[in-house]
DNA sequence: TTCAAACCCTGTAGCAGGTACAGAGTCAAG
DNA sequence: CTTGACTCTGTACCTGCTACAGGGTTTGAA
């Protein structure tokens, strides 16, 4: 099969197929007379193990990693535990991230009173956070103290 | 002030300020007689105000918008609000995706049965889902039927 | 005074994981 | 023969920074 097939099957583009080939994620096809790309059904295969991971949003680096072990099966079994316990552990803190964030923004969304005789609180409560940079989200590493109006910079 | 302690002041790095200057996002300084920057208060307020945006994964470009409400600050509420929506929108279906990754992360990491005499069931069901590709996660937008053996190209 | 450390400047390149061109060649159907 | 769909290579772009190179400036101490 060519490219567009091949990429329409495993439901990917086709630059992001020639982009794997040039990363050297997968192996390079052979070549009709006119230099068309000519793909087997195990590129097939290994584009999809390739889909497959980053759909479980593992990255290239560690795709390449698995592909390795799955050239050398035995042995390999430890080695993908301890990546998937990685990634589990990533996902676990990108989880906990999210939810914090969620409870920010919908805190921040209920202080609208939808009175627009006034100015926006949510922007207002930005600007005040901003101003004395005192938010939970937004620990600008306030150190000691050296915000003090003494070095003042004639500005 | 001058750039190492508006970032220092921020918890941002000082290449992030000329960043946020040359993207138009803060307002260019004046300049001491050497060239170096110098700052004022509502510079900081308003690198503050970013920060604050960007911590809450507020893209850059509605960061900008957000800048934009701020300086008419009369209608603004309800643009705000909006730009909240869907911000809180973003987060939710992030969080969606994160769940379902987590649960095929774990689920794939159940199948390994310690036993290193066969090959690694992990990387074999890797495989198989990638041969036949029917996975949960990983829909390869396997259209009506274009993958009949009859259209084969000579591979 | 001189020296080094710590700061600042501009400009450019790099990261991940693709995506989107430009400008050309090829193929298949009508 | 033409048209449209496909393919080729190469390069630039995206986000939100970060890092480097190769300079100049300031500041405090010896």
């Amino acid at each position: 099969m060519r490219i567009g097939e091949l990429a329409s099957r495993a439901g990917c583009d086709v630059q992001t197929v020639r982009f794997y080939e040039r990363e050297g994620l997968l192996e390079e096809p052979g070549r009709e007379s006119s230099g068309y790309r000519r793909y087997g059904d195990r590129h097939l295969t290994r584009l999809n193990f390739i889909r497959h991971c980053r759909s479980l949003d593992i990255p290239l680096a560690e795709v390449r990693q698995l592909l390795d072990f799955a050239a050398k099966p035995d042995q390999s079994c430890a080695q993908v535990n301890d990546l998937l316990d990685s990634q589990i552990a990533l996902v676990k803190s990108r989880m906990q991230a999210l939810k914090a964030l969620e409870r920010q923004l919908v805190a921040l969304r209920k202080t609208c009173d939808g009175d627009s005789s006034h100015a926006c609180a949510i922007l207002e409560s930005f600007m005040t956070a901003a101003q004395d940079h005192a938010c939970a989200c937004h620990t600008p590493t306030t150190p000691s103290a050296p915000s003090a109006p003494d070095r003042a910079d004639q500005q």
